[in-house]
RNA sequence: CGAGUUGACUAGACAAUCGCUGCUUUAUCGUUGUGCCUUAGGGUAAACAGAUAAAGGGGAGGAAAGUCCGGGCUCCAAUGAGCAGGGUGCCAGGUAACGCCUGGGCGGCGUAAGCCGACGACAAGUGCAGCAGAGAGAAGACCGCCGAUGGCCGCUUUGCGGAACAGGUAAGGCUGAAAGGGUGCGGUAAGAGCGCACCGGAUUACUGGUAACAGUAAUUGCAGGGUAAACUCCACCCGGAGCAAGACCAAAUAGGGUUUCAUGAUUAGUUUGACUAAUAUAAGCGUGGCUCGCGUGGAAACCGGGUAGGUUGCUUGAGCCUUAGAGCGAUUUAAGGCCUAGACGAAUGAUUGUCACUUUUCUUUGAAAAGAUACAAAACCCGGCUUAUGUGUCAGCUCACAUA
RNA sequence: GUCCUCAUAGUUUAACUGGAUAAAACUGCGGCCUCCUAAGCCGCUGCUCCAGGUUCGAGUCCUGGUGGGGACG
């Protein structure tokens, strides 16, 4: 079933979601993104598909605006994509120049990962 | 038409597709919580929360920023006052309040419109001023000037001349950021507010003004300058913390209290076992005692605190718009109309197209390419200040040039 | 979000109550010494975070900004 929704149901929100994650990540990376990875909690009822949280740090991108860009673009390429991936939690983590890209080269190093992920994961 | 100056507005537009988040309406689900009914079993969706779907409609700023001031609101402490500490600082007004704003005064800049100003007091007291310089605060003879007067020397001796001993002198030089009113004339041996004129200052009086202050007159030869973003003095203001304030609900695990039961311990009574009553929360082991260490403590009910988490505070407000009145103005009064973000690992977006805009190139119009805008995003809410910043429009005023 | 602190050579610290060339150690560079290196000796290297203001004079005082660090769930 294709779905292009997104909401609370598909975001990391506690603490505690988060520390799962950063606990036994597997790692990917570009440029300017790092991604973490851990296949979702089965036994938990609150997990029913792949979930994204971000951690976009002040000391990566020091002004608000360009923080809200980056978020939203990862939000909606991985809102755009979610029916590709399988039952993951995601954790995406920033590197520093990356509010010199536009949005374009932005999308394109998302979709890159994607498809990378998506690879490894039918292996 | 050019240059400048002040104030106000603006912060790309439209369409399509896919999303996010509140609100309203409708439909479906839903007894988990609350409510209602009850024959105490439960029932109730034409009850409210809640979930899903559809439709409609709303969704960042002029600075949302910095967190520099002032308030509302909440809690804490309170009988109030003072000290300490901090802040403000020409005058009047505005305001909930302010370090803000308006009007006025004074000073500075500018041809002008206009702009800028921490702008109380150093004659209440204490301090500070390196180096240089003669002298740095009731100042000072280094160079200089004079040497009238007194003394010295010479001569043509009731006088004249010389040197510069006593001494006089703040006009000039020198030093410095700063040297104790300024300019001119008189005066003198040389000078000096020593005298006079004008300017400046001080004191007193009067006039105008709510006041800051301004003006006029008279008197006074004139007076210890700078620094208070040095201590200080004077006047006025300030209790502390902040929505992570505060209020409510409250899981698992741990843990507090009370009661009951169970268990073992001690004592007493009855006594075959065991039971009853009282006491204690320990007993026990290392070790006989003290000390120290080790170690055990079941079940149920109720109560209270409270973590994770959730709900609330949370957007109707010193609100905005229009018109009229008061006021030079800030502002204020009245009437009518309007509701305009409430997120919480944190929404307000992405893609595409057309137009507008900017830049570049070619160029008569115009065409093509690129950019998709600057500064920057709410986090309880307001009033200000400061800082960052794109383009254009409108209005007032000033100066210069040209024409009439 | 709220509150609090700090900024001086490449690094770690000084600099009195505002007073004149901003000091020291280590490091770096150049030179001397040595066959070479080390050690030793000599010399060089500063917009006191930035911009204004007060003052005769500012690292120091005041105002605004920039950057770093910390506390509070």
């Amino acid at each position: 079933m294709v779905t292009y929704k997104f909401n609370r149901e598909s975001r990391l929100l506690t603490p505690g979601h988060f520390q799962r994650v950063f606990s036994k990540p597997t790692r990917y990376g570009s440029h300017h993104f790092t991604l973490l990875i851990t296949p979702s909690d089965k036994n938990s009822s609150d997990a029913p598909n792949n979930r994204l949280g971000l951690a976009i740090a002040k000391k990566r991108v020091k002004l608000a605006v360009q923080r809200n860009r980056i978020k939203r673009l990862v939000r909606e390429s991985f809102r755009l994509n979610q029916h590709n991936l399988p039952d993951i939690d995601i954790v995406v983590m920033v590197k520093s120049g990356i509010d010199q890209l536009d949005n374009n080269e932005i999308n394109q190093q998302l979709e890159k990962i994607w498809r990378k992920i998506n690879q490894r994961h039918k292996k």
